[in-house]
This record gives structure tokens, C-alpha cells and sequence, in this order.
DNA sequence: GCTGGCCCTGTAAGCGCTTTCACGAAGCGC
DNA sequence: GCGCTTCGTGAAAGCGCTTACAGGGCCAGC
């Protein structure tokens, strides 16, 4: 088989004792045994097993990432800024992400598998009683990214702020007819989103029109959270003023930037131009969204990630940090959708 | 602590042996036995240790896919395949995603370690003699998505085809003066569409003329496959023809769909118009092509990672299993910059 | 010269599970 | 009733590593 430290201690004229401290550096070893093995080691190219390892120390240098992949595009920033961490750090990676959202339980109970690994980042996943009971149950760390939880250290963002902030750009410009098109409704962040919508309105002194408002109905495996879907709620809320010219929006908050790529293909086939006849604002601040010039809410994303991890290795290190919760403000970036500068610069 | 199968074997009034046999269902043993410890087993919520288990068996049930993040589009889609097929078996997979390329051996060398993972998938990952050499020395099961190499099982793209059917696309098309924005030379699949456009040109009988030959000297840590380095290739391209109006190009190949978005801005700034100044082809059928009516060459992404997958199991579950390469055929979508049809359909 | 202490090293007991081997009981054919 | 196999089970030896605990050698202090 492969060489282990029963060969370096043979060869080295040791114990295996002696060895392992040698090459976790204890410091009660001598200055002359150290390099004797260290040198062994190297010869035979030595290299530890993990599994042993795990098991003797009780711990498996691995945490694992459950992630909902409807989010692909915020799941690919988010594990950039994992892999930052991680890569300055001795753990690896385990990535739990289902393709539709009703598997994410079943991967859930994957990850928290007993001697799986030590702690657990958990990416857009809503934490109902149940899980939070069964993440508690399994004692291991763990952090919250775009959700949270009083239990649990999360990293998030204000997506309620956020809303709120489209739209009262919008309404800044002088629009008085704002529309709302949303993912499903039971989707977190999209009920914050559509609070914010609502506050900036009341804030702007305007009436809230629920025929003005488009949650998804659409695509419902994924939330909503697809271009197709933002594509027929845009035309859904076009199509609802068709004998109503007057109360047609002026403008619309696409609750994210997917779904706003397919609300900009409805809005072209009903002949509206941008930002002349209507205007739009997105969130999340994906790659499309600069290429179309959409106006969009930015989310650190690679922060989170990198942040999320930062707290989880803290925690690892010491169980006993209290728990805390970080919220990044979104960022408005206006761009051509709602009058900004025409060519977006590059990134 | 946890609960272990000694604490079962107490309950249950057995020995650790009977519990072990029972939970990996082995044949001898009495029904009453086995009823008795699952109920037990049941009753105390136990859960196998992972590490425990890996030791005893020398296998971990993980395998490690190790990816050259650059290609994110393509990794994404690669990962869905991977895990769809994943979840149907007892594997879970651990990433190992490097931000930049010169990363990508050191996350080999982490993937590698013993006892980490039973199998490798490497995505986008070109086997250099030193390369082969480390994961021939590990013994573990390596299957290759997107490269290819004589020892490992490979899943890949006949990029070479790819490229000639773009431009023969061209061609066919009427276009005399087609241009090539690549990605850097280096780049083995960049190198290969490079290859297939020649051949096209050869078989329309055009010459292949230099100066339309642009590789990327810009974004070289990504070897050139970013909107920025296709922004400035495409402008590049333009530039030489300056002074020469009719000498540039009527329609341009462009290796990467990534790259092409740039071009598409560069071309816009230039003041051309698409489909009618000028004609673009990319490559890979990313979601952003199908929304800007991107001509391109798809490649079946989830179905390699499946492949791939399901190679990789076939090769745990028998080593003895012949190396094989399987070759897709990149399949040309004529949309609207090619003169395809205006509005580009929905997935 | 003896004791106490510090260094360095080895012995051995795990970590939680799998698996070989052996053994008693039971069932079979004769 | 005998030897044979088959069945169900337990004892024990690992898997490769970590980590008390103990002990031998050596030096300082008296």
C-alpha cells in the first residue's frame, strides 16, 4: 500500500509517536529527530491520510457549502469569495447545490452527515423551525448567507432597503405609476424587496396599486427567479392596462436582474424603448446587467462569500463567539434603463 | 458524545459485528436481529461517521472536481449535470474552483491528498506530462471534461469542428473577409477553434489573411476569456482596417460567447450594425447569447458533466474499465447575428 | 552523591467502523 | 446417531493517525 508513519518511523529509527509530532510540529521534539523524519518523509513522499486523520482528531478540515443553484449567477460570486478564504486556509470545500429547491433538504441531511465536515455555509436557504432544529441537533458551525436566523451568524443583505431604493429612484424621476414585478411570493428576499417598494411609495405620497404588482407564477421550481418568468409578468402587467392606456406603469422594479432580462424582451415586443418609454430597475447587479445597461441594486457578493467564511473559520476556531449578524446595504448603480449614461463601462 | 454503534450493540443486545452487518445489509443475519437493531438504531437517531467509515472501508464516498473557475458559465452548467447525476448515488463532491488559472496545482495537489476523495473529475484543466504524472502516482479515478489526454477517460468537444462549422456558416453565408477573435494562444480549445477556422477557409477557397487573426493579450489571467479582452480584440480587428476599408472583415468568429458580448459593444461603438455591416459567430451558447440573438455553437454542458459523472462511478465501481474518450459535436444555432430570426426564442 | 525537574521519546489506548475468523447451533442425508 | 454443511453470531484485528501517560537520561542545586 502507501507509505504511512509505521514506514518514516522504521526508516527513521523512531516511534510513530515521535513522528506524528514531528509533522504536526510538537514542540518537545529534538532539533536532530525533527529533520531526521522530516527528511524520511520527504524521501518516501509521504503524505497523510485524510480519513485517519478526521477520525483521530475528531475533526474533518472540510466544510460543506448547501446551496438552492437557482441563483446560479449570486451562487458563483458567492463561492469566488469562499474559495478566497478557503484558499488561505487548511479546509476544502463540499458543495451540496440541488438543481430545483425542494432537494434542498435532502442535501441538507447530507451535509450535516456525523464526520462529514466541521461547519456549514448555508446560501440563500430559508431556515424554517424544522431545519434550524436539525442544524442545531447536529452541533455544528454554522453561517447564513442571504438569510438569516437568530440562531445562527448570518450575512445578508437589506433587500427591503434595497426595494426602497429602486424604487425611489424611480420615483424621483418623476414616475408616478410604478410597477412591481416580483419572483413567487414565498420567496424571502422578495417579500422584502416588495416591502421596500411599498415604503418608497408611501414615502413619495403615492397609492399602491395592486394591479400594478406582478408576483411570478411562473417557473415556480425555481422561485420565479428566471428570465422566462420575469418575461410574463412583464407582459402579464402590460397586459393588464391594454383598454387602460392612463394607468399604464411609466416604470417597473424588476425584483431581480434574470427576470428583468426577460421583462426587457416583453417590454421590446410591446414596442416600449428604454428608457423613452419606460424605465426599469433590477437587482443584483449580474454580469447581463451591466452588458444591457439595466439600473440595478449591487450585492457584495464575493464579500459575502469571502465574509460568510471568515466567520464560520472564526467559529471553528472558537465555538464560543457569540453569534452575529452582518447586513450589507444594497448600492444603486443607474444606468441606461432609467436615464443613466448610455454605454456602461466595463467591469 | 454521539451515539455509536456500541451504543446500539448495548440496546440491542449484540455485538458491534451484528450491528455493522445489519446496517450494510449483509445476508447472515436473522430477521429478528435485524428488526430489533433498526428499531434501535431508529429509536437512538444514529448516523454513521463518515471519517469511521472511510477509514474502515478506504473509500470516502467523495469525489473532487477541480475547476478553472474563468469558464464560470460553463462550470455552472457543468456542476448541474455533475450533480444530477451525483445525487442518484452515495457520492457527495467537493470543489476546488480557483479564482485564476496558476492556482489550479495547488488545488490539484489539495484534491489529490489521500483518503481526501475515491475520484477526480477535472474540468477545463489541460494534462501536462507533470500533471499526468501526479494523478497516475495517486491511483485514483480521474475522468477529464473539456481536455483530453491518452490515460484518463475524457469528455469532450470537437472544438476544431466547431470552429469550421462556424466560419463555414460565414462562408456559406457569402462573407470573403472573415476575422477570428480568440481567446489566448496557449489556450488549447482557443487553439483548436483557431484550427477548424483555418480548415473552413481552406475549403471555401478563401486565404487566410493575419491580420483578421486576433488572440487575446488582455485578461491573460484568465487566458483571455472576459468581455474586456473580446471588447478589445474586436476593436483591435477594426483598427487595422482603418486606413483599408475594404479590407476588413464582413463578418467575425468570435471563440468564446463571453468574448462576443464585448465584441457585439465593440462593434456597436464602431458604428456598425448586426446583422447587416457585420456578422459574428461565438461559441458555447451561453444564456446572455440567446438573449442578445448571438449566433453560436452549443455544446451540451449538463449532459458532460452526467457523462463525465456517470464515467467516473462506472470507473470506482470498476477499475478494471477500458479508458475511453467520448467527442460531442458541437451543434451551430444560427440567431439574429448571422441573419437567423430577429426574436430569439425562450428555453 | 543524591534528589528534583526538564527533555525527549516510546508504549499504548483510543477515534468509530468493517471484516475475517472461529465457533456453537441447527438442519440435512444416510 | 453420525458427520456434513449452513446459518447466525461474537471476538478481535485492523484502517492510519493522535495523544495521554510513563519512563529514562541528563543537568542543576544542595
Amino acid at each position: 500500500m502507501s507509505v504511512t508513519i509505521y514506514d518514516i518511523a522504521d526508516r527513521a529509527r523512531v516511534s510513530i509517536a515521535t513522528v506524528s509530532r514531528v509533522l504536526n510540529d510538537h514542540p518537545r521534539v529534538s532539533q536532530a529527530t525533527r529533520s531526521r523524519v522530516f527528511r524520511v518523509a520527504e524521501d518516501l513522499g509521504y503524505q497523510p491520510h485524510a480519513s485517519a486523520q478526521s477520525l483521530a482528531r475528531q475533526n474533518t478540515q472540510l466544510i460543506s457549502a448547501v446551496v438552492p443553484m437557482m441563483t446560479s449567477f449570486f451562487f458563483m460570486e458567492v463561492l469566488r469569495g469562499i474559495q478566497d478564504r478557503l484558499d488561505e486556509s487548511a479546509y476544502d470545500l463540499l458543495v451540496y447545490a440541488s438543481r430545483t429547491l425542494d432537494r434542498v433538504d435532502g442535501q441538507l441531511a447530507r451535509a450535516v452527515q456525523k464526520g462529514r465536515s466541521d461547519g456549514l455555509l448555508l446560501v440563500s436557504t430559508p431556515i424554517t423551525a424544522e431545519r434550524a432544529r436539525r442544524l442545531t441537533a447536529s452541533r455544528r458551525a454554522v453561517v447564513l448567507v442571504d438569510s438569516a436566523h437568530e440562531a445562527f451568524d448570518s450575512v445578508s443583505i437589506d433587500n427591503r432597503r434595497g426595494g426602497f431604493e429602486a424604487v425611489r429612484h424611480l420615483a424621483e424621476q418623476g414616475h408616478e405609476r410604478i410597477g412591481l414585478v416580483l419572483p413567487v411570493e414565498t420567496s424571502v428576499p422578495a417579500a422584502e424587496r416588495r416591502a421596500g417598494y411599498a415604503d418608497a411609495l408611501a414615502a413619495a405620497g403615492l397609492d399602491l396599486d395592486e394591479r400594478l404588482v406582478v408576483p411570478a407564477t411562473w417557473d415556480l421550481d425555481q422561485d420565479g427567479y428566471t428570465r422566462y418568468a420575469g418575461y410574463c409578468g412583464m407582459k402579464t402587467l402590460l397586459e393588464r392596462f391594454d383598454g387602460d392606456p392612463a394607468g399604464r406603469p411609466t416604470a417597473v422594479f424588476v425584483a431581480a436582474d434574470v427576470m428583468a432580462l426577460g421583462a426587457l424582451r416583453a417590454a421590446h415586443e410591446a414596442g416600449l424603448r428604454l428608457p423613452d418609454d419606460l424605465q426599469m430597475v433590477g437587482f443584483d447587479d449580474t454580469a447581463s446587467a451591466a452588458y444591457v445597461g439595466l439600473t440595478t441594486l449591487a450585492q457584495p457578493m464575493v464579500e459575502m462569500g469571502k465574509l460568510a467564511t471568515e466567520k464560520l473559520l472564526r467559529r471553528l476556531a472558537d465555538p464560543e463567539t457569540p453569534v452575529a449578524h452582518t447586513v450589507f446595504a444594497p448600492q444603486l448603480i443607474v444606468r441606461e434603463t432609467s436615464g443613466g449614461p448610455a454605454v456602461p463601462a466595463f467591469a
